[in-house]
DNA sequence: CCAAAAGTGTTCGAACTACACCCATGT
DNA sequence: ACATGGGTGTAGTTCGAACACTTTTGG
C-alpha cells in the first residue's frame, strides 16, 4: 500500500472493549461475557475485539457492538485508551474502551446466549479480567458528566418512557436520590418532551403518562443557545 | 517472552502525541515542531513519538515531555485516542494524545532549536499535520473542564505570581473575560492561596502581590468535601 | 500631577433546595 | 375502602452577575 516510512519502529495488538450499558426499571446494568479464549478463558469480560486493518477504531468498537446486540448505530462515546505494558496477561495489546447506551428491551436476546453474555447490574459486578474494571469506572464518570449537560439519557430507554421511569434512571447515573418536583420542573422548563395520551399501567394502578424526546424541538433550541441541563 | 495467543490479530503502530501548553503573560501557546521526517517533512506538528516495547503509552507521553521540555513530571492527561484509517499519511498509526501543563519560563530553550521547536499561540496556529488541529481542540476543550474543577491551571504559572496574572490566564483558557471582583471574591473564599510580602512591579508602577498555590491547605481542603471551583 | 494597573463590597435576580398533600385506580 | 404510586406549587436560600471608585507609584 504505502511507503515503509516507520520501518524502525515495533507495532502492538490494538483492541476496543465496549462498555454497552442498559436500565431495566430500576438499575444500570451493563453487558459482560465469559471469554472464549485463552488466556483467562471463561473469565467475565467486556465485549471486546481486535482492530481489523482497514478498520478505525471506532469502526471497531461500532462493529463489536452490532455483532453482540444486533443493533446498528448505538449512541458510542470513547472513554480513552488503556496501555499499561501487562494489562493484557496474554501479549502487549493497547485497548481504547468505549461505552454505548442501548434500550435493554430493543435487545435481541438470542445474542446473548451466542456469545456467553449476560446483563449485570453495576451494583454486582463480578470480578473482571485486565483493568476492565477501570474501564467500567472511568465510562461510568464520563457519562454522568455527559447526561448532566446532553440528552444522552433517552437511549437508556424505550422510546416511550414515563417519568417516573427517567427520574429512576437519573438517578442511577447520578447516584443520588432527586426531588420529584423539582426534577419534572426542570424538565417542564426545558420543554423537550412530548406527552403523550397514552399510560403505562405496568407500575400503578392510576398509571403514568408515556413521554417521548422530541429531537427536532430540542435542535431548534440548540440553535437558540440553549443548553440541556439536568 | 509469552504465548501467542493473538497470532490471528493485526498489530499497528501506536505513538503519543503531546499538546504541550505553555502561558505567556497573555496568551496560551502550544509547542509545535517541523517535522524531520518523511512524509510531511518540515510541516508544523504536534511533539509526538512511537510508543516502545515495554513501554506503557503514558510513559511514552512522559518520555516524549521529558525529551523536549527537559523536565520531569509535568501535569499530564490523556486526551484520547485518534484511529482513523488514514488519519496518518505514512503507514497506519493509531495516536493517543495527551495535554500538558508547563510553565514557559522553566523552559530550557536549548531544546527549542534542538528539535526545531516553537511556541506558537494558539490565536494563530498554522497548519498542522495529519488530525492534530482536532487534537489541540480537544485538548483545549478537556482543559477547560479541568481547570473549572480542578486546580490545574498553577502548572502553567510560576510558582509565584499575581493575581492579575490568574485571572488572565483563566480567562484564556475559558476564551471569555471574567469580572475581577468577582474572580478574587472566589479565590479567597477558597483561601488555597498564600499571600507574600513580595510585589511583580514588572506590570504596573503600583505592583500586584504575589500569591502562592498552597498544595498541603488544597489537600487538607479536599477531605473535608471541599471542591475546588472557578 | 497624571497615567495605568491594583485593589476592594454591595445589590439584584436567577436558580436550586426543601417540603406535603391530593389524585386515580386496581384489588 | 384502602394501598400504591402519580402528580402538583411555593417559600427560602444560595449563588452567580453586574457594577464604580479609590489607591499606589513611576515617569
Amino acid at each position: 500500500m504505502s511507503a515503509a516510512f516507520y520501518q524502525n519502529e515495533v507495532t502492538f495488538f490494538v483492541a476496543a472493549d465496549c462498555i454497552i450499558l442498559g436500565f431495566n426499571d430500576k438499575d444500570l446494568n451493563v453487558l459482560l461475557h465469559k471469554r472464549k479464549f485463552e488466556p483467562l478463558e471463561g473469565e467475565w469480560s467486556l465485549m471486546g475485539g481486535f482492530v481489523k486493518p482497514g478498520e478505525s477504531i471506532n469502526k471497531a468498537a461500532s462493529r463489536v457492538l452490532t455483532e453482540c446486540t444486533g443493533i446498528n448505530n448505538l449512541f458510542m462515546e470513547q472513554v480513552g485508551a488503556y496501555g499499561e505494558v501487562t494489562r493484557d496477561l496474554g501479549e502487549r495489546v493497547i485497548s481504547i474502551a468505549y461505552y454505548a447506551l442501548v434500550n435493554m428491551n430493543d435487545f435481541n436476546i438470542d445474542l446473548l446466549e451466542q456469545y456467553n453474555a449476560k446483563w449485570t447490574r453495576l451494583s454486582d459486578l463480578p470480578k473482571l479480567i485486565f483493568d476492565h474494571e477501570q474501564m467500567i469506572r472511568d465510562a461510568l464518570s464520563r457519562l454522568k458528566r455527559k447526561a448532566a449537560t446532553r440528552p444522552v439519557g433517552f437511549n437508556l430507554l424505550p422510546e416511550k418512557f414515563t417519568l417516573p421511569q427517567l427520574q429512576i434512571l437519573y438517578e442511577a447515573i447520578y447516584q443520588t436520590v432527586l426531588d420529584k418536583r423539582n426534577f419534572r420542573k426542570k424538565l417542564h422548563a426545558m420543554d423537550i418532551l412530548e406527552k403523550l395520551d397514552e399510560k403505562d399501567k405496568k407500575s400503578s394502578k392510576r398509571g403514568a403518562f408515556y413521554y417521548r424526546f422530541n429531537k427536532e424541538k430540542y435542535d431548534k433550541l440548540l440553535g437558540d443557545g440553549f443548553y440541556f441541563s439536568l
